[in-house]
DNA sequence: GCTTGTCGTGAAAGCGCTTTCGTGTCAGGC
DNA sequence: GCCTGACACGAAAGCGCTTTCACGACAAGC
């Protein structure tokens, strides 16, 4: 534990310095106008030539509030698979810059905090070094989460509709709806789909399962399900096991861009074209969608903004504002060539 | 300035509520073995009944250190370009999630900060909140970046060989000079090249293109250089200008994977096919190197082990063991089909 | 029986800021 | 000339922890 920091300079050497006394070097540091201009600069003067910096401790200690929101989100065991597979960024990550974006536009930082799903100590504890926590995805579960968010301004990232806890999220339920008719109602009709699922745990996931099945169920379409982990680069194998036990079907829609990635892969390698034999979607319209072959058909998800509002959200609450009801961005549909209806 | 935090539980109401004192609870919180097994079992059990969460500033003050590390990068303005654009995440998403997970496992958390270059004042700032900073690319110049690791713990990911300040980087040299070995001495032999360069201040980008000059002076080629932002979506359209005004190469070697991505893009909208007419390759070894079409011959940066690498460096340093020497790790040849060697 | 040493605990002094409160100074009003 | 009020500033009391130091209890050694 000898993380100690070099002796650093303090409030009592900068006014010693500069004739005057921590109150007033208080008050120069923090801008209070009640402070005569010769005196201001002289204080200033002190501080560059010293070259003060005021310890976030004791002035969190003091003010008691640190300045920084923190950014909870779950931690994925990349490395499993295969080795030599580069890391995947993506939604996370995306969200992730946007917070901290947002975060220092209101004044704050923001801190990481990767943590496996349900450990609800290492969230208490970040409690203590935070103003505020932005909770991604389902790192609690929603009993955990309401018992936090009860005595600690919290907000939940693409949480449940209807959480007690404020949630910002996008409308996947429209997004669904949107892709699913295009498939169902466009140009090709689609009658035999396979949907490539994410855990139901997973409120996003069961959001877009739930969309799908009643929009299928409207039209007497029965829909496939197939469960994958998303996100991993295991789906193209797990989506290869299926289409080599089950028949083809007209259509997969994926739960997301990276597995609807690994799903073309495995087509692929049987020897079916995308779009021409099989046509594939998926969702959230992360960058490279556009990019792979063929491009994705897919559903754009409001990443920035919504992470951008959460954080305002939560900042609105530090600021004593009452807090949030729930916020709701809305999807968009994008349609590009792996659904087979643009040329 | 109303960021207050809740009516927090104290040290003191659990002592009270344990009938011990404060030094007692102190040392049960930090697994001091020297309180009796009944004595800590009751202060355990005050502190879960009163839900007590020791405060990290109060705590950072005393012990002179926060348990924070900062990571600060470049804040790249996304949305410049077209407001449509997904965001970008890509290397330096994959550094920020595998610090914080290697922080983690130190016992640090990450706090992010995104500045503008040469933002000095912002990185100064930062100083007060955290143990160390780790800081990539070119957030500050050399200068500033001595100055500063000179009175604080830091280190430099990605920067400059033969800093003065720990720095921690992958072996562009060697992996420029594979990639150009492969195009100008393997199966075709281009003599017709154009490289992509990224702004000669990064010193990612300056090691890169020394690398390639040195190689193809040795063999009698020239090389054209053109110069883009890189890792903007712009890349496609700066090159589609050059491609308009300059007779076509052979081969186009880009800084890096998103620049030979939207390379590709701007040579299928003149009708040129890749890697057929010309080929490409990239460099990082993005996770979506091998997805896009054609699959990309690029060189993979050991980014995961490097920020780890700069984490532990960091560390080590705030154990008190002395700085670090530079810290070098190999880069690799991927080749895959934008170049036109495998099938 | 006394001394010595070990062990567990509490009192209290910080850590480096912010902020309240009180005081001295000076301008203006009578 | 004195009184009042505004204005700048300093003293000092926290903020909630950690850690040193001293002390009491008790066991072991002679």
């Amino acid at each position: 534990m000898s993380r100690r920091q070099q002796d650093r300079v303090t409030i009592y050497e900068v006014a010693k310095r500069s004739g005057s006394s921590i109150s007033t070097v208080s008050r120069v540091i923090n801008g209070d106008p009640a402070v005569r201009q010769d005196n201001r600069e002289r204080v200033l003067r002190a501080i560059s030539e010293l070259g003060f910096v005021p310890s976030g401790a004791a002035r969190g200690l003091s003010r008691r509030s640190t300045g920084i929101l923190g950014f909870v989100f779950l931690r994925e065991e990349y490395h499993a698979t295969r080795p030599e597979d580069p890391e995947w960024p993506g939604y996370l990550d995306v969200a992730m810059r946007a917070a901290e974006r947002e975060a220092e536009r209101s004044g704050y930082s923001l801190l990481l905090s990767g943590v496996r799903p349900g450990d609800e100590a290492t969230v208490t504890a970040l409690t203590g070094r935070v103003d505020g926590l932005m909770l991604m995805d389902e790192v609690l579960d929603e009993e955990a989460l309401d018992r936090l968010a009860e005595r600690f301004p919290a907000v939940w990232f693409a949480g449940r509709a209807g959480a007690r806890t404020t949630v910002v999220r996008a409308d996947q339920d429209a997004g669904v709806r949107a892709l699913a008719e295009h498939l169902l109602d466009g140009p090709h009709r689609f009658t035999d789909v396979v949907a490539i699922v994410g855990p139901e745990a997973v409120s996003d996931h069961a959001a877009r399962r739930r969309a799908l099945e009643q929009v299928s169920a409207a039209r007497d379409v029965r829909v496939r399900l197939w469960t994958v982990e998303p996100g991993s680069s295991g789906a193209a194998g797990a989506v290869a096991t299926r289409l080599a036990a089950e028949p083809t079907p007209e259509v997969i829609i994926c739960v997301n861009d990276e597995v609807a990635i690994g799903t073309v892969t495995a087509l692929r390698e049987r020897g079916l074209r995308v779009p021409a034999d099989v046509a594939v979607t998926g969702f959230d319209d992360v960058w490279i969608a556009r990019y792979v072959d063929p491009p994705l058909t897919t559903v754009r998800q409001p990443v920035t903004d919504l992470a951008a509002q959460a954080v305002r959200s939560l900042v609105r609450r530090l600021d004593g504002d009452s807090t949030d009801g729930p916020i709701v961005l809305p999807t968009q549909l994008v349609v590009r060539r792996s659904c087979g209806c643009v040329p």
